[in-house]
DNA sequence: CGAAGTCTTGATGCTCATCAACTAAAGTGG
DNA sequence: CCACTTTAGTTGATGAGCATCAAGACTTCG
C-alpha cells in the first residue's frame, strides 16, 4: 500500500525531519512545527537536471531543499552562465520569487532533489501568523546573501588556485555542519563545467587548476568523493576564515 | 536658534520625508509611519569616506541612507578590494549584521551622507509589532541579494566593456527610480577606482575601457556628472534587461 | 559497440594586469 | 602668491593568466 520512499525522501510529518536531528537547526517549539507542517503543501521529488525554477518564470513556489543539490544560476543570451550560489539540504529556495515577481535566475537540481513545497502566495499571512518564522526567513535571506557576497569576492578578486580552494573549503564545510561528511570525505556531485561557472573561469583552466591541487596533494576528487587532505593550505591559499558554527532556522 | 541643516539632511518628521513624494516607494499608513519614526532613534551625517560599517565589526547599527552614496565591499588581506554593491538613497543598510553578528563586509560613504539610524536590537520587535515591516524587509533583502546576483554574473561571466556598460545602466537607472536624473544627468561620485573595484579589473584597464565607451560616444562623464548618450547600445552591450519599476517599501 | 559525457593535456593567442611616466587639478603651507 | 604635495585621470609598453582550440583517454549507457 505505502509506496517504498526512496532513501532521502522528505518524511510525512516534520517531526520525523533528519535535518533537525543533525544539531545545526534552532529548535522549534512543537506547535511551530505543526505550522510549519500545515504550510507545507506537498513533498516532490525530482530527477538531478531538472529545472526548479526557469530563469523569468512566474509563480515559482518556495520551499525547502530535504535533499540533495540544486544551485542558482544566471546565463547571458550566448550562453555563457555563472552559478550563483550552492544550495544544500536545509536551504529555502525561491524566496526572490515568492513576492510575486519574475524570477530573475534559475535554479536547477544537481543531483536527484527531495524538496518541501509550501503554499503558494502565502509569505505574507506566514509573516502575519508567525512573525518569529518571518524574522527566521529573513536571517536566511541574508545568510544566503552572504554567499553571493563572498562568490563575487572570488569571482571578481581572487585568481584561479584561490578560487578553487574557496569552493572546495566552504562546501566541504557547509556539508560538515549538515551531517554529511563521512570519514572525512563529502559526496561531491559537481562536474569541472559546475565548477567552472560558479568561479567564472574555463573548464580547461578549471581542469588544470584541479589538477594542480590535486598533485600538490592538497584533496582529492574520485569516485564522486572529495577530501581535503591539507586543509591548512587551502584555508591559507583561499584566505578562508571560517566563522563559528551558528544554528540556523530551518522551515 | 534651529541650527541649519545642510540640503540633504534628514527631516525631523518621517512625515517630510523627501523620498517619500518621489512616486518611488510604497504608501504607508499614516500609524505606520509613526511607527517607523519611533523605531528611528537618531539622524546622522557623516562624511565622505567614513566607514559606517567596518569589516568584522559586531553591533553594527541598522539605518536607511536619506542622501548620498555608500557601497559595501570585502577585502582580501593584501589588499585587493571588491566592492558588492552600491547604496543609494532610500536602501536598507546593516540588515546581516542586525542578527547579532560579525560584519562579513564594510560599508563606506562614498559621498557625504544623511542617515536615519534605527533602534539596536530591536530588529525582533519589530517583526512582532508590525510584521508587514517584516516581511518588507525581507523583500528589501531579497532586492538587494538580486543586485548582488546580477553583480555576480558581471564578474564572472562578463568581458570588460561590456561590464562597465553594466554600471553605468543599472547606476543611471536606479538613480531615475529616484529621481535623481536632472536634464538627462545624474551626479557620479565613482572614481574609477571604485568602478574597477565594482567589477573586478584593474584601474588601469577600467581606464581605457571608459575611455572608449566615451570616444564611441556611449556616454558622457565629466564634472562628477554621468550622461548616457546611447542607451540603446549600452543596454545592447550589456544585456541590460530593465525590469518594470515596482514601488519599493521604504524604512 | 557506437554514442555521448567527462576528464585530461598540449598549443596558441587574446584579454587584461602590471609597470612606468606624464598631465591636470586641487589642496597645503611658507 | 607660488613651490610643493597629493589625488585622479591618461596613455604606452610589456607580459602573465586565463580562454580558446584541438585531440585523445576513459567511462557510462542505450
Amino acid at each position: 500500500m505505502n509506496a517504498v520512499l526512496p532513501p532521502h525522501a522528505c518524511p510525512p510529518s516534520c517531526r520525523q525531519c533528519r535535518l533537525r536531528s543533525t544539531g545545526a537547526f534552532t529548535a522549534v517549539q512543537p506547535e511551530v512545527l505543526d505550522f510549519i507542517e500545515s504550510f507545507r503543501t506537498q513533498t516532490l521529488a525530482v530527477e538531478a537536471g531538472s529545472d526548479l525554477v526557469r530563469e523569468n518564470q512566474t509563480n515559482a513556489r518556495l520551499f525547502t531543499l530535504y535533499s540533495g543539490w540544486a544551485f542558482r544560476y544566471k546565463t547571458l543570451s550566448d550562453g555563457r552562465r555563472q552559478i550563483l550560489n550552492f544550495l544544500l539540504p536545509g536551504d529555502l529556495v525561491g524566496l526572490q520569487q515568492e513576492f510575486g515577481e519574475v524570477s530573475a535566475h534559475g535554479i536547477e537540481a544537481l543531483t536527484d532533489c527531495s524538496l518541501c513545497v509550501f503554499q503558494n502566495d502565502s509569505l505574507w499571512a506566514l509573516f502575519r501568523a508567525h512573525p518569529r518564522l518571518g524574522y527566521d526567513i529573513t536571517w536566511l535571506s541574508a545568510h544566503e546573501e552572504g554567499h553571493v557576497d563572498d562568490n563575487l569576492l572570488t569571482a571578481g578578486r581572487r585568481n584561479a588556485t584561490e578560487r578553487v580552494a574557496m569552493l572546495l573549503m566552504h562546501l566541504f564545510r557547509r556539508l560538515d555542519r549538515i551531517g554529511l561528511v563521512e570519514d572525512g570525505a563529502v559526496v561531491f556531485p559537481l562536474n569541472q563545467q559546475h565548477i567552472a561557472d560558479a568561479l567564472g573561469l574555463s573548464l580547461v583552466h578549471t581542469n588544470k587548476t584541479l589538477r594542480r591541487l590535486a598533485t600538490l596533494g592538497l584533496h582529492e576528487l574520485k569516485n564522486g568523493r572529495l577530501r581535503l587532505l591539507n586543509t591548512r593550505a587551502l584555508a591559507r591559499i583561499a584566505e578562508y576564515y571560517d566563522t563559528p558554527p551558528r544554528l540556523m532556522p530551518l522551515l
